[in-house]
RNA sequence: GCACCCGUAGCUCAGUUGGAUAGAGCAUCGGAUUUCUAAUCCGGCGGUCAUAGGUUCGAAUCCUAUCGGGUGCACCA
């Protein structure tokens, strides 16, 4: 099914077309004041402009839009079309015509969004926790929005690729090993559980004892050059970590597998070659001993690809890796989720590949920034002590408080329904304080507020969700058959204004793709759970009397399937009852 | 010094390609429950959209400058 938008927008375009005989962009737009319609367009303004300019004779926009008023042919569609102002045009839809669209809506598994006419291969980076590191909450936010974008993505029919880069290769493996091969030499149980105190007893053996210093590097040689007891000590750091972050994964909801991974080592072979043809290509020169890349220009900052002493950097690996998507994925769309701090860096390999003529024509590269999650002091988020804060006890804790809080709630549920609850209403809360802010900015965490009842939160999505699946249970109790109406009538103005809103989620998704913002996708669902909160407390669905009682049976059940899939879009969980 | 991001109500945040009188929530004040979940809803109060210019029929949105905050800037990732 066409969107809303769409279709107004080709009637307009051909009405200007043939009133006027130009083409040009009607700019039609869902009207803010619902006394102005429903939706308006706000080609006249500019066009009379633009005509008074070619004819040389003054014209005024009212008139325009007359004429184009009088070429318009919007069908069943509109009840009305006004001129307002300067020269709105003001399109109030039939209800009648909208009825109808919604019922047809309830036909369709897909809620009548069509699919994108032309499907992309998009790969999406995200998450890239580190090797003998625990997932911290500077994970949270890549890991959160990239998901949500993938489901997304996926959903619109694209061809997702998830790539999730660990940070599985580097110089730190040396000392990492070297701490391995001691522990099991002394014949420590190998625990890698509490990962981070691992990595902090190797990082520390390192500054202070020559020796171990001295074994690390060997180690480093001897995994690079492909020595199989290194490389099996390797796999253990990497194997053990995986067991650590898979399980985080699985409790927040994220599609990341194992077969997603193509950290850092997978690109080492690419790495020689990625400089050498850089180097073909003239981009890369010798500078201070190190081989870099002067992309913006000889006097600004360069990107260094190889170290003085030999040895390769994250931007070697980058651009290896973005070769790779591009000529072996054969991605069209490459988006990182990746922290705002980081833009410089991409741009510069960015433009380097470009120039390189590693990314054909029409590939679009882009770096989906974030900002710094804060505590509610301002400052960057970190435990009472100042450390750095592991995901897990974040999750946790937000578990913690929202089984307080289901269980003040909900009294007349079971012990286990309410520990469901709890898991889905915590880390909902979690993903959807998140996600609802847009991405670009920092902004502040705060447990009251994501898991208040009130409020763009969760739990008013997931509790608005459950009121509606209420009414279906209350019907079975009462024997009352619904089966999906042919006709949806909508009367009440609270009727009216669920519906109009239920028939603007395509065109809610599509935004979300275009500018890999899920915060856009989270509004709408405010938006929708408050408008069907004003129609649930005016327009008693159960107790009418036929054909209205099927009818808003109709309009809830899309309303109810609308946040699911909305929610569903988002990672985040909705239970049938809370 | 150079570059990027941000600045909207007391606080936390929205504001589609520039559109009509800038919106929510929290806080605060007042109201609604014999009726499908009150974990809710309705109303009041609250704004120099950082500042000054400019472009435009029209600017929170685009451009320039200034102020304020954050971040990055040669061999860590």
């Amino acid at each position: 099914m066409q969107s809303i938008t769409a279709q107004l927008s080709a009637s307009f375009r051909q009405a200007i077309q043939t009133a006027l005989g130009v083409e040009a962009d009607p700019l039609i737009s869902v009207s803010q004041n619902p006394k102005f319609g429903d939706y308006q367009a706000n080609a006249a303004m500019g066009l009379a402009k633009t005509l008074a300019q070619q004819t040389g004779q003054k014209t005024n926009p009212r008139q325009i839009a007359e004429q184009i008023i009088a070429k318009l042919e919007l069908g069943e569609m509109a009840e009305s079309v006004s001129i307002a102002g300067p020269g709105f045009i003001n399109v109030k839809l039939s209800a009648g015509w909208m009825g109808q669209r919604l019922a047809q809506m309830l036909q369709s598994d897909r809620l009548g969004i069509d699919p994108v006419e032309s499907p992309q291969k998009v790969v999406v980076d995200y998450s890239a926790p580190n090797i003998a590191k625990e997932l911290h909450v500077g994970h949270l936010r890549s890991t959160i929005i990239g998901d949500a974008l993938v489901r997304v993505l996926s959903f619109q029919g694209d061809e997702v690729i998830r790539q999730n880069h660990i940070g599985d290769w580097g110089t730190q493996f040396g000392m990492l090993i070297a701490n391995l091969q001691d522990l099991s030499a002394q014949g420590t149980r190998i625990d890698l559980k509490d990962l981070e105190s691992f990595y902090v007893q190797a990082k520390k053996r390192f500054e202070d004892d020559e020796d171990f210093q001295k074994r690390a590097r060997q180690n480093v040689v001897k995994l690079q050059s492909g020595d199989p007891a290194t490389l099996k000590d390797w796999q253990m750091l990497v194997h053990k970590t995986r067991e650590h972050y898979q399980p985080i994964y699985q409790r927040l909801g994220v599609l990341l597998t194992p077969e997603d991974e193509r950290g850092e080592s997978f690109y080492n072979d690419m790495l020689a070659p990625v400089v050498a043809d850089l180097k073909a290509a003239g981009l890369a020169e010798q500078s201070q001993g190190a081989t870099a890349v002067f992309i913006d220009g000889p006097d600004k900052t360069p990107l260094i690809i190889e170290k003085s002493g030999g040895g390769y950097l994250y931007a070697t690996t980058d651009l290896a890796a973005l070769r790779y998507r591009t000529s072996t994925l054969h991605a069209q769309r490459v988006i990182y989720l990746v922290d705002a701090r980081q833009s410089q860096h991409f741009q510069q390999v960015f433009a380097t590949a470009r120039k390189a003529g590693w990314i054909p024509a029409g590939v679009s590269l882009e770096h989906a920034a974030f900002g710094t999650m804060l505590g509610e002091d301002g400052r960057p988020f970190a435990t009472r002590k100042g450390g750095t804060a592991k995901l897990k006890d974040l999750l946790d804790e937000a578990q913690q408080r929202a089984a307080a809080v289901v269980t003040n709630k909900s009294i007349d549920l079971s012990d286990e329904q309410k520990h469901q609850i709890a898991i889905a209403v915590g880390i909902g809360a979690v993903k959807y304080a998140d996600l609802s802010k847009d991405r670009i900015s920092d902004y502040v965490f705060s447990f009251d507020k994501m898991l208040s009842l009130d409020g763009n939160t969760a739990p008013y999505l997931q509790y608005a969700h459950a009121r509606v699946r209420s009414i279906f249970r209350r019907a079975e109790e009462r024997g009352i058959a619904y089966t999906p109406p042919s006709q949806i009538q909508l009367d009440s103005p609270h009727e009216l204004a669920l519906a109009q809103h239920l028939t603007r989620f395509g065109e809610v998704l599509e935004l979300v793709s275009r500018e890999l913002k899920p915060h856009h996708l989270c509004s709408y669902l405010y938006d929708l759970s408050t408008r069907f909160s004003g129609f649930f407390e005016n327009c008693p669905v159960l107790q009418s009397d036929e054909p209205v009682r099927t009818s808003r049976l109709g309009l809830i059940d899309l309303t109810a399937r609308t946040l699911s899939l909305g929610l569903d879009l988002l990672g985040i969980e909705h239970p049938p009852q809370m």
